[in-house]
DNA sequence: ACCGGCATGTAACGGGTTACATGATTTT
DNA sequence: AAAATCATGTAACCCGTTACATGCCGGT
């Protein structure tokens, strides 16, 4: 599933610049499964528009500069569904957090202790910045992609929470603060 | 993180074959939070011999090809803790099977479902064979890393299982089975 | 005055995947 | 007899990231 596809998916949500559908995948509800720079983003528009997939328009804003709003056409939404016909690929995670923890003998104790709270401060904030809306008056299966990632950052930060003495040791970290 | 740092980190596990430290990636310990495939990894491990990081020996077996047995050297585990001194970056996560859910409108119901059975499967597998060896006798941090893991998919299997519905409709599914 | 956010774009570079090439042996 | 597993390797290609280039506006 390539950049252009997801561009797709993410004008499916409504009519968006470049640089919004670049937030969709930063902070938005794209965070969580997918992400996409720039250099990415902006030349499958421009492919995408080539293809007939989408329309543009300029939009000229008060105090801004110009925006270039995307929206989908029916060929794209065409397109859209052909692409979500094929199997999915298997998930694909990289987490170099992980591959330290992993091999946590081979670090020094107090970056170990650094890279685990970063981590797990940035698990805090995706959760976060997941909850604040209202679920309730999404359609279902948009509840159920929330509520699926919601699920996986709940359990990640309640283990390492839990566990941090595995990792990091006893640690006489009491309770201090 | 480069496929060259990740073959240096498996072969801390002990002395691998190219062959094997792609297994590890498939099934094993790194399975869920890295993969790599062949051709990056072969040709990984003949940049780190050349470069003295690990040392190969050929080993013929009974019945099968010759494998090329590769160790870490002690100047490939100063170049690891230096590769795992600098800061992780953060997680990337690409999950078409999740982009398929949250796009669901724009699905078939029986092939949406068809997706789901699937993805929920493929957790199950995944947990399984992340459950089998007594964790008990690993070094603690190796039991933080596997119960992360494990606290990762069981907590998705549990929010799939309860929210099908969400997703898939009430589809008098009962419990037929 | 400077930084951060808004806004778009391009080009080079890197890295890894995919596909190809080969071959023995065991299981179905 | 075919398919799967074990085993190694190369080369082309794709795609996306990083870095660069530009510019305005608002806040500190």
């Amino acid at each position: 599933m390539d950049v252009k596809t997801l561009c797709l998916g993410a004008l499916t949500l409504g009519d968006a610049s470049g640089y919004e559908i670049k937030k969709m995948f930063e902070d938005g509800p794209f965070s969580h499964f997918h992400q996409a720079s720039f250099g990415s983003i902006y030349p499958a528009l421009g492919k995408l528009g080539e293809a007939g997939l989408v329309s543009m328009r300029e939009q000229s804003q008060d105090g801004r500069p110009d925006k270039k709003m995307y929206s989908i056409t029916e060929s794209g939404e065409v397109a859209l569904r052909r692409k979500l016909g094929k199997t999915p690929a298997d998930d694909r995670i990289r987490s170099e957090a992980l591959v330290m923890f992993f091999l946590a003998e081979y670090m020094q104790p107090e970056r170990l202790e650094k890279v685990f709270d970063g981590y797990l401060k940035s698990y805090h904030d995706k959760l976060n910045c997941m909850c604040e809306p209202d679920d309730s008056t999404l359609p279902p299966h948009r509840q159920f992609t929330r509520g699926l990632g919601r699920a996986f950052y709940q359990a990640a930060i309640d283990f390492m929470e839990e566990n941090r003495h595995l990792l990091l040791g006893e640690e006489h970290s009491g309770d201090a603060k």
